[in-house]
DNA sequence: AATAAATTTTAGACAAAACTAAAAATATAA
DNA sequence: TTATATTTTTAGTTTTGTCTAAAATTTATT
């Protein structure tokens, strides 16, 4: 398996959340930052490989295999990126490119082992879920902050985006896994929520509501 | 700087040890298992980088810029190879392959963190010297066990071939890094060495004292 | 020193993964 | 329901790193 096809994989993996009939080509394309053609090139080759269930103009879906080998690329991904915040003390916003790189390493004992030393942590550093050795992802409840109810006091859990930029924000308004959230009020007409986070009052725009994940 | 490129400057680095004066193409082929016209086309465009000086005919040899090149992916291998041992728990004979992968990984902030991580550690799990973050490379006096003195006890501080069949032989004869040695005697003509190994007495054969390095 | 043997380089080809441009199929709109 | 626009595929090319086979060079031998 090469670190060509494992991209593919983990893409028509995530993209399949959203559209479980059959990812577009130009989909995968964009997400790669590479051309149409050479999706379709490639979309030929795994469903070869019986990874991807593919049929021309009609877009591709994984198939058992592909699913289990996409969720094995993903337990990777954020085994490392817990790894990276917890003992290396890196932020959140620094290891998810790092992580892309140590995903695509093959060694089954080695990312059982990490598994065992960081003692099998449940979600990543941004509030994902981690899938077990067997592919099995722990399902949380959780809803977006600009779905929540006022007055009642929320954690937040995990985040949507999870560029740079908005972790950075974060950090700066000292928002963080864990952090309890109560919207005092929600402003439809200006696009903004008067919330307290960890006792704290402050405003935020409905951008950053509708990237945090609470419960 | 692709794998590939890496993986010839990891290879001209070690021989370069016993042929300082150029490495020969074929030596270079040999290590890995590649033909010697993969390695005349890759010379020459390592040249091009200024990573290699290379003259037809003439072998290989690092430049300065490619010496410190070569010493920063050694340093990575040898830090993962620490990591994998002293927090994974795996045995020494099963980490070089796997740091072969990791030695690539490019983020010269994780080495660096990885390094603080390990407490700045100095030698490799095979007693290896791993170099600074400078590229520096603490030389320690050693020499093989066949080469040393009777009846004056030695400190095992290294390996010469690291192969897991004869790191698998030391973990069964109950030999580690640390290991006390005391040549009792040498039998010349039947090649094999009386020794005795942490206080208890055994016979060893002259290939496994030209493979063990003490001081 | 001439010849044989070994090593190294060149020339040309191939596979993987990307690209461009054109053709084909599907989706959208008048 | 045509016509138009968009998406996807095909065909052919490029780049990287490899290969084989032949030519060139160096080393070893007589």
């Amino acid at each position: 398996m090469t670190t060509s096809e494992e991209n593919y994989l983990k893409v028509i993996y995530h993209l399949s959340v959203v559209s479980p009939k059959g990812v577009n080509t130009n989909a995968i394309a964009g997400m790669l930052e590479t051309k149409a053609s050479s999706v379709t090139d490639m979309l030929k080759k795994l469903s070869e490989k019986d990874l991807v269930k593919y049929r021309k103009y009609q877009g591709a879906s994984l198939t058992e295999k592909g699913t289990l080998t996409a969720k094995m690329i993903v337990r990777k991904h954020r085994l490392w990126e817990v790894f990276l915040v917890d003992k290396l003390n890196f932020s959140w916003d620094e290891v998810h490119e790092i992580a892309e790189e140590l995903e695509h390493i093959q060694s089954e004992k080695l990312i059982n082992k990490l598994d065992a030393f960081l003692d099998f942590p449940e979600f990543d550093p941004h509030g994902d879920p981690i899938p077990n050795a067997n592919g099995e992802i722990k399902k949380v409840q959780k809803q977006l902050l600009i779905d929540a109810k006022e007055n009642i006091s929320y954690k937040c859990v995990g985040v949507k985006d999870s560029s740079t930029e908005f972790l950075q924000y974060l950090d700066k308004q000292k928002i963080a896994l864990g952090s309890t959230f109560k919207i005092i009020e929600k402003d439809t007409f200006d696009d903004i929520l008067h919330v307290e986070i960890n006792g704290i009052k402050i405003t935020i725009s409905n951008k950053i509501a509708t990237n945090l994940y609470v419960h």
